[in-house]
DNA sequence: CATCCGTGGCG
DNA sequence: TCGCCAAGGAT
């Protein structure tokens, strides 16, 4: 044992050896070899045997846990946990499989359906493509999940991540996982610098997974990596006192459990103004669906129209009416404003409502480019439907202002009494704000030009 | 390889 | 308020 040939990587640097100092000026540790590990190495079986006692101890209550043998429940947990927290996913997670409970019947479904119960989850290709994994699993594989990395890989939506988790989970395989809360804990316990997404780190990364994913309970192992990143290896305020790898941690002996791993630059989002059209007609809303690519792509929205740089958002506005209503004469009421921050984009949507109803009439009169389609719907039928969270927000917004304008007395319209939605959106109409510049043309809201 | 895709929580 | 991050994958 004192000799380990083979054995790499060894997060410290070597057996007899101490870990080198982690550089906090931005260089990079030396590279260590990575070759496939043979079980059984002192360290290593310490550090599975300690993991896997605390998960023992501390594991979480989830909901796909408590099927641990049903593939199609770890594999629909698994496509909604991709890039979510848990505690995101577990309100959606119950009532999808209820709806879907097996891989048949999600493959049978409509994809209306599949992306209604995906609404305001996020990541809506998610929906689709775990839709399009249904349905081949059905027509290649028999209905059955298929339980090597190597098949499961081949599936639409599923990567190294996911098939090395179902693998792991539900078939028992020895293959190792990577995800955002592993890659902290590994970087963290070997105290590697470098930038945590570059292609080489990310190899020595899947590497040193792969070496300590142990051939017993290693979809446990796997989840007990996960759950300490989540739990108490968090990005901010590790609970070091508290994690069981805390004697073998070398970013904690040298106090770096703050600084590793290093942070990713991002972008500061950038702004984008839409203005959107509330048309009502015989107590229904109209909806357009936005094209299967892009933003929020697949799912129901109401009529926008994106706002030019340096144009104003009534003329963007009466771009949108002329092109619903056919050139009709029609004009917008402002309702309110809302803000989405999505990962890359500020997104600023001004609600307007349709005024006179003879223009709703003719409704939709023509259809954007690259639109699949309109429909009508009453107020509790949106639910059926995919939308994103902006356009639910909107909704509600909608509704509080008819609610408003029918039961409040002629007195109690003062300013005071608005919401500040409503009031930033009447005043920045009435100021005729210009929209920001070094806007985007968001995919599916072109300006129709 | 870089960029894109949503949303919610946290300090 | 704001930046960061999350059980990633596709292109």
């Amino acid at each position: 044992m004192s000799e380990n040939p083979g054995r790499s990587p060894d997060p410290a640097g070597g057996p007899r050896r101490r870990q080198k100092p982690a550089p906090s000026d931005g260089r990079r540790l030396p590279a260590r070899r990575s070759r496939p590990e043979r079980p059984g190495t002192g360290r290593i079986r310490r550090f599975r045997a300690r993991l896997l006692a605390w998960y023992d101890a501390h594991r979480r209550d989830l909901p796909w846990r408590r099927r641990p043998d049903d593939a199609w429940a770890q594999l629909v947990a698994e496509f909604m946990l991709q890039q979510t927290q848990v505690a995101t996913v577990t309100a959606y997670y119950e009532r999808f499989l209820r709806r879907f409970p097996t891989v048949e019947s999600l493959a049978r479904a409509p994809q209306e359906a599949v992306l209604a119960l995906w609404s305001g989850l996020g990541y809506y290709r998610r929906a689709r493509m775990l839709h399009e994994a249904a349905r081949r699993i059905v027509r290649e594989h028999g209905g059955e999940v298929p339980s090597t990395v190597d098949e499961l890989a081949r599936l639409p939506g599923i990567g190294r991540y996911t098939a090395g988790a179902i693998a792991s989970i539900v078939f028992g395989r020895r293959e190792p996982v990577l995800d955002g809360n592993v890659r902290r804990v590994l970087i963290r316990w070997q105290a590697t610098d470098g930038d945590p997404d570059a292609p080489d780190l990310r190899k020595r990364l899947w590497d040193l997974a792969e070496a300590l994913v142990p051939r017993r309970r290693p979809g446990d192992f796997n989840q007990s990596l996960m759950e300490l990143g989540a739990t108490v290896c968090t990005p901010r305020a590790p609970g070091c006192g508290v994690c069981p790898l805390r004697r073998s941690c070398a970013a904690r002996r040298l106090g770096l459990t703050e600084i590793l791993p290093r942070a990713k630059r991002r972008r500061t989002p950038e702004a984008l103004n839409i203005v959107a059209l509330a048309v009502e007609r015989d107590g229904r809303l109209l909806f357009v669906r936005r094209p299967a690519r892009g933003l929020w792509g697949g799912l129901w929205d109401l009529p926008t129209e994106a706002v030019a740089c340096g144009e104003r958002p009534t003329q963007a506005l009466r771009r949108l009416v002329r092109r619903l209503a056919g050139g009709r004469r029609a004009v917008g009421r402002p309702v309110g404003r809302i803000t989405r921050l999505l990962t890359h984009r500020k997104v600023t949507f001004r609600l307007y409502r349709l005024t006179g109803t003879p223009a709703a009439r003719g409704i939709p009169a023509g259809r954007r480019a690259g639109d699949t389609g309109y429909r009508w719907l009453k107020p509790d039928e949106s639910g059926r439907v995919g939308v994103s969270r902006a356009v639910q927000s909107l909704i509600a917004m909608l509704d509080r202002h008819r609610s408003r304008r029918r039961f409040r007395r002629p007195e109690a319209d003062r300013p005071g009494r608005r919401s500040r939605d409503q009031l930033q959106g009447a005043a920045a109409e009435e100021a005729g704000e210009e929209s920001g510049c070094g806007t985007v043309s968001l995919t599916g809201t072109s300006t129709d030009g």
